[in-house]
DNA sequence: ATTCGGTTAAACTTAATAGTTAAATTTAAT
DNA sequence: ATTAAATTTAACTATTAAGTTTAACCGAAT
């Protein structure tokens, strides 16, 4: 039935995100897959004929999650320092949630590189930026942001924000030498980020 | 001859280091290091019996000489803000000449993040951050920095020089778009970064 | 000259994996 | 109850990769 259907396809596209996700494209098994669905191999490519095609389906689907991510910024209507803290305190709870993602993502595609440019082209990053520019207008005389600065300003804080969980496995490794915990590490870090941020752009 | 031994062990070495770092683990091929190194399968495995042991080699190898780039800065005698400037200078012009590595190493510990911890091992973090520390004592009165904010900031400014190089297929890729080179926002931004940190911790 | 280590080439084994297929069985709608 | 679709089982093909083996070649040291 139509609706059995939804729910398998659904177990299954979950299943594969979970393998994909922990062991990347090359590393994952369809079979692991097949297993973690509760399913069996031949239902599995029933369902997605090849491993590329269901591969394909999952990294969309968690690259455009991610990429939304950023977005609700640049429409809330706040000031730009609220901005900035509203940024860190979001992204990095969904990161909380999602550990995962970012070194997935990286790894992908730095793999290969083609497959973030056509999720790129839906997203119009000059006007995007064009209009925080403009929202805050106002508000350039009291920071440092130029047109030609932004791209720096906005990649630094996702650097902040992002390099954390995709260097998980070091920074672990170096923060319980020194005992910290890497989940305080992270809590500390929606407002350390967002005041270094503050303090940086602040003339 | 032992001198011929050497110069194929490190042809193979090397040729190993270009395909891991380019496909990963998982996705490297013995039969493709073969051929890069100018050599067959057979005589590889005669030099490094497992693909295991290579990629052991290799691995160990390249996060080594990545974690020693962060050390001078430690040693260096300079102001705490002379020292940041240096720092970004510097490293982020190692990754100019490595700039795969850094996705490199960030996969393959995310996979196995046990292969990191015998290298952190050896470095002693506690005593480090406390040298650094201590020679900035006297600088304590214009930073804001205290021994509970270091880690942050440290890694702060490892994302900054760090990510990008990691990001590289998504920023490139957002940054041709609004028509900057890769390159040269890396040129520019090894001094971005450094009036970036310098700025955010100056009261 | 001969032995030995480095080297090649090619065939081979073994194991894992992707993907297919067909028959049997279950499930749910009519 | 009948039917059709969803699912399982299990066997099968084809492919790919790691690692081994063998026989032969070559240059240099004994």
């Amino acid at each position: 039935m139509s609706e059995n259907d939804k729910l398998t396809e659904e177990r299954i596209f979950e299943a594969a995100t979970d393998v994909f996700v922990d062991k990347g494209m090359d590393g994952a098994r369809m079979q692991d897959i097949a297993s973690h669905a509760g399913i069996n191999k031949a239902l599995l490519h029933y369902y997605f004929r090849t491993k590329d095609q269901l591969f394909n389906a999952v990294f969309e689907m968690i690259a455009g999650r991610m990429l939304k991510k950023f977005a609700p910024v640049f429409d809330e209507n706040l000031s730009l320092e609220a901005k900035i803290r509203f940024f860190f305190k979001e992204h990095i709870a969904f990161l909380q949630e999602n550990p995962k993602l970012p070194g997935f993502i990286l790894n992908e595609i730095s793999r290969n590189p083609a497959r973030i440019k056509k999720l790129l082209k839906k997203v119009h990053f000059e006007s995007l930026w064009k209009n925080l520019y403009e929202q805050h207008k106002t508000e350039l005389g009291k920071y440092n942001i130029t047109e030609a600065t932004m791209p720096q300003l906005i990649i630094s804080i996702v650097s902040l924000s992002v390099f954390p969980f995709a260097a998980r496995g070091i920074i672990e490794g170096i923060l319980e030498k020194v005992g910290i915990d890497f989940d305080e590490f992270i809590e500390e870090r929606k407002n350390f980020a967002a005041e270094f941020v503050i303090k940086a752009i602040t003339r």
